[in-house]
DNA sequence: CCATAACCGAGACGGTACGTCCAGTCTTCTA
DNA sequence: TAGAAGACTGGACGTACCGTCTCGGTTATGG
């Protein structure tokens, strides 16, 4: 019998965006749970069979449509490094709170959140492609830092990173308060005090 | 017309019961997306109709389940005060660190916290049953701690226990690192230098 | 426009060969309901277009393959002729008992006159090309009988032809009773009874 | 685990009414090999399970479909019984003819003939329903017939009402000649020629 | 101390979506 | 340029559960 995985160089481009685009705009429509896989490909004017011939689940089609919506994917995310440490952090984190914040990412966002930290498929391609860059940038400003002697000698960039963008993410998944600008540079004063040499 | 609300003090406490226990074995047993009423009713050897009877959807049930089998609900939960700050926070995310690196919590847990982020009404049970009293306990002990003079009189109790449990819930629902006492610590160590004097 | 109907003579003789054996041989293994033209085409190893581009629907080329496995097609049937035609009469319905009691005839048989049943392009082809020889060379049998005075003069060979036919058919379609030589024996008695003068 | 056969008390008549008459108008509308069992349970305004709970292929639906149409089932059906069986079969046949004849068991009932020969149970449930029960009162004439001195008293009912239908089942079926009242008189007198005395 | 109203187990019901299968068409690559 | 390979749209399949709705039966008061 033959391979059963299908040829990736048959596949059709326009298939696909239009999978895609439907995906992010029913996701919007409807929000993540009342959205399904017949929809998708309704809206999308494809059978359901090449949906699932290319996606595992409805999580990574939605993934992938965030994805393509973005420009994030590449290298593209460069953090600004003014040789100000605390400034720049501040810059990163308003926006990750202004981010986090907006009605798109409040919604689509939380139920992608949720589907993410299910599916473990899931969780590796979000690792890989969006968290772990995030990340290294992150870690790659603050070890800037470091060297210019702005930040401890034995600070940690990893504990670093987790120490910037824990207590936002859990306040934004727990609804404990308000993602303004103010939150963002409290946070930032305490995490910098904490680094520093 | 009729009552809508059921009478509490008719419900059958041998049909609870048997509930929370299927509705904990099956979620252990199949996780908890393949986790249905449908099993749930069959093994419990209930009708559907009183489980819908009683909670508004799966994982209210489920949230139930897990509580019932926790005692944490109450009052119970008291943290250490031997006036060490540094060693009463450790002894406290340790215990924590070792509660989420544990295979049920690792399992179950990260889908009912999925479930939680998802479902607006179970956010707020959980912020009122489970997050608020952790959260309300550790503020006194920090307030405690800064008026032995151990932190900064201006820390936020707010922010400091964001900054205190965020890092380390971030770690373990991306599956960034390891969840050891080593950590543990090292946050703790981090999280004071941010808010001592 | 290009061409609808293809061109006979560049017709792939090794394909067709492969596509009626592939045929023969799924519709004795799986019968005809679960046969398939996908699974013609990838066991006899040919593209499902080059199946659909020279047969109009898996009916046809099923009956196709099972006429190639008969040499029936041609004028090749010939009915015995030896003076006597009730022993004339016996060897043919002995003969006719015992093909469709075979198990072969008892499974594809039956779901092809099924199938010739439902689709009046199959009939067509059946009476042309099966039935109709068939029928003639029989109805040719009883005229030379009727003109040898062993039949009546005014005996009607379409009639004829049915009444012998028919009953046999009747019982198998319906599996109303054995199909062995007693039977035909016993009907081609009966039917020289209302045949004769 | 308890039995997974429905509980026929609790079957819903209402629903069991609906879905025969969509069967019924659907194959009529569409022919048998257009109707779904999709569209029988949307035209019949039931979920799909309905009908698969309790019958078990679309050719059941159909069947009974047919059968609550005609009153045909019960031991309503009762043959002439004149004294004279050559008038009493002629109006038989007649009968049959005319209905072989109509435009609806033309195109139902040659799809529903075919179904019934592709799935043994659809055969058993109609032999013992319909065919069965028409058969054994019409070999109930024969003998009454054979009692009364007009036919041959070794003449076997089974043949004989074989050789009653068969032929004209077989001109139906095969589309050989019409079928109206005087093939139906030419038919039974030679039957009868065949059994007399 | 019964009547009656509720909860209860059971499971059929109308629905929605699932993931699979195959029909028949279209496209691409190869011989 | 016919054919193999197989991706495509489309649609029905049969299944799984959803949440609602009877249906007896079994409590458990309240008139």
């Amino acid at each position: 019998m033959t391979s059963r995985t299908p040829d990736p160089a048959r596949r059709s481009e326009r298939s696909r965006q239009a999978i895609l685009t439907a995906a992010a705009e029913l996701v919007t429509e409807l929000g993540y749970a009342r959205l399904t896989i017949e929809a998708i490909a309704a809206r999308a004017g494809v059978g359901k069979q090449t949906i699932y011939r290319w996606w595992p689940s409805k999580g990574a089609v939605v993934f992938d449509a965030l994805l393509a919506g973005n420009a994030n994917e590449a290298g593209s995310l460069a953090l600004p490094d003014t040789g100000d440490v605390a400034a720049d952090l501040r810059t990163l984190l308003r926006g990750t709170a202004d981010e986090l914040a907006s009605p798109f990412l409040g919604s689509a966002g939380r139920a992608l959140a949720a589907e993410v930290l299910t599916d473990p498929k899931l969780l590796d391609e979000y690792r890989e492609r969006l968290l772990g860059p995030l990340l290294e940038v992150t870690r790659q400003r603050l070890r800037a830092a470091r060297t210019a002697g702005q930040l401890a000698a034995d600070a940690d960039p990893d504990l670093a990173v987790e120490l910037l963008y824990g207590p936002m993410y859990y306040r934004w998944l727990h609804g404990l308060g308000p993602l303004d600008h103010g939150y963002a540079d409290r946070l930032v004063e305490l995490v910098l005090r904490a680094l520093r040499p």
